[in-house]
DNA sequence: CGCCAGATTGACT
DNA sequence: GTCAATCTGGCGG
């Protein structure tokens, strides 16, 4: 397996999240990897994105607007979510991990996720990163490499018709464009509500 | 330091 | 389907 290297991500947020559907989420924990190949994505823009959290200021801005391939991890209703930096030069972006299908290591996260139902291991972005033992510590670290114990890795490139798009979830205003990516039919895609 | 909205989840009617 | 839990980050005082 290989590392997707950081230019992938300095291209649109749109096109970077579709294609990092199938790509593979790797997690060392504890000297066990924890592997997962992921279903579902959605892209957010910078301030000129009303779902954004770019709009909000601060360091979520600075960081959507800074290095791309670096994790941003914020909490929200008590629950950590992963996105990766992603825009073209002198704009902001990131790619919103929602769901993955587990691979590898899949006791360790039913442990950690303190459930034994397979299908609801990771779909979801706040399961997603409670099964992965991911947290605030990985903020602004770079997924271009091993060194911090999480990277993301090329994986099978699903077929176009395979790929599903919507609007995102949870968000209060949306842009008109769909900006939610999945695998169509994959049972590790998080239930719409 | 207090206030409050929120890219969610899981328990319950 | 409904609903509250009780966490984080940004902001105002």
């Amino acid at each position: 397996m290989s590392l997707i290297p950081k230019e992938f991500y300095s291209r649109d947020p749109a096109v970077v999240t579709r294609e990092l559907l199938g790509a593979v989420l790797v997690r060392l924990y504890g000297g066990v990897r924890l592997t997962c190949r992921i279903v579902e994505t959605e892209a957010y823009y910078g301030v000129e994105d009303p779902a954004s959290r770019a709009r909000r200021g601060g360091d979520l801005a600075r960081t959507m607007y800074g290095d791309v391939d670096v994790a941003l991890v914020y909490g929200v209703h008590r629950q950590w979510l992963l996105n990766v930096v992603a825009h073209e030069l002198g704009t902001g972006g990131a790619v919103l991990i929602r769901a993955a299908e587990p691979l590898e290591g899949v006791e360790v996260m039913m442990e950690l996720r303190k459930v034994r139902c397979v299908r609801k291991l990771l779909s979801g972005p706040g399961r997603l990163t409670k099964a992965l033992a991911v947290d605030k510590r990985f903020h602004k670290k770079p997924l271009y490499v091993s060194d911090y114990g999480l990277w993301i890795e090329w994986g099978v490139t699903p077929r176009p018709e395979d790929i599903a798009e919507s609007h995102r979830v949870g968000v209060a205003s949306d842009l008109s464009r769909p900006l939610r990516f999945f695998l169509r039919g994959n049972l590790y895609v998080s239930r719409s509500r």
